[in-house]
DNA sequence: ATAGTTATCAACATTACTGTTAATAACATA
DNA sequence: TATGTTATTAACAGTAATGTTGATAACTAT
């Protein structure tokens, strides 16, 4: 570098809009979490993926603390959102073979666990997990959710009637087992599975098909 | 306080042995995890807590990242021999009614959801999660709990004859989807059943009935 | 153009956390 | 009682993180 001791630098600055600002600065900080863990979640390290200074990080979020809360938001509305997704691609092909066909639960795993979504949301649990600013987007697309489980379920039995009440209870029960394993297994997966000796992605596969073919 | 100014503190110390202090200062620290997260695990806080300077911890652990790997691992320790002891008590009632009666993954629960210890060990795996220290206690116990899973499945088969290899294989099945379920209900549960609709004990154990019922 | 707004930055200030040092109190041993 | 060992502490030092300030460059509207 000749320049460094002799031309002034000529300092181009990109101003953005704030929306686009901290949208670009969620994006470095969600980079950040999922490369370095939890530990990486520091304004100065985000700042320079981003490009900017750390006070433009200040200016835009208040605190490096309210940072935090908006990256945990935005992560719980961009994983129901992919997961309201692939339920919806689900619906459009019409035939109704859920159950015996796994590939959408396959897709929960692979958003919800290989993803690394399961990492960063049990980050965002264990620092005290308030959430209460995506508590709408929650409960609407719990919602969603839900009808469509009861649908697979009614889908499932075939001939026999199901009550509405049994149906739903089911699929209480059928969300709770599919997020609570995914989360788990987004979490202690790697380390477990190699533990237990269920490496190599044919084992995997082996798991989640005998795990789908006792949910219904 | 009129004694401010006035008369010097006496300042007593109590001289634990060298195992007497990490054991206390590993107590404060996990009472500090389970209480505010991974972010509450300052040498200061714990020292606090521990009624010490945080010099004194220093002392005994050389810097706050050994202390943070100690308490991994004692975490993790005490979490298998939790669980082994709620095998090994089933083991010595005799009657072989395993699967029809819950209670040895009730306390499988307990010990890894209700007690807190998923949390701190996801807080273990998030943070890069090493564990080579009790590399050996975790192989040691993952081969009790197989063989014990093993004779729950060949007992729940009754007559019928079960191939060691396919007990084996569901045996390895049924424990990782019981580890990463409790780990996820550990972390996510609160938040997730509260959204689910599953709240109170009345539902949790209706959960964990549903869940038991579909493991064998 | 001109003026007003504000996103951005550099430099500084301030905390908070970790680590160091030297002295001392508690205990064991002789 | 005397002596040695070391767990403990207070005071200090260093470092890394957050937060603050004032100036400026980029853009908008008049």
């Amino acid at each position: 570098m000749a320049n460094t001791a002799t031309a002034e630098a000529p300092k181009k600055r990109i101003r953005r809009s704030p929306e686009e600002a901290r949208a670009l600065i969620l994006r470095a900080a969600k980079s950040r979490l999922k490369a370095v863990g939890p530990e990486g979640l520091q304004i100065k390290e985000i700042a320079a993926i981003a490009g900017v200074t750390h006070s433009t990080i200040l200016h835009h979020f208040g605190s490096a603390e309210e940072l935090r809360v908006s990256l945990a938001e935005q992560m719980v509305e961009e994983l129901l959102a992919d997961i309201l997704a692939v339920m919806d691609t689900r619906d459009e092909r019409d035939d109704r073979v859920f159950p015996e066909d796994h590939t959408v639960l396959f897709r929960v795993f692979e958003v919800l666990s290989d993803d690394g979504h399961a990492r960063l949301l049990a980050w965002t649990m264990l620092r005290g997990g308030d959430l209460s600013g995506a508590e709408h987007t929650l409960r609407a697309s719990f919602e969603r959710i839900q009808a469509g489980v009861v649908m697979a379920i009614k889908a499932a039995a075939g001939d026999m009637v199901v009550k509405d009440e049994v149906a739903e209870r089911h699929a209480r029960f059928i969300i709770y087992l599919v997020a609570t394993t995914a989360v788990g297994d987004g979490i202690a997966g790697p380390n477990l599975a190699e533990l237990i000796g269920l490496t190599g992605t044919e084992a995997t596969k082996d798991f989640r098909d005998w795990f789908a073919a006792r949910l219904f």
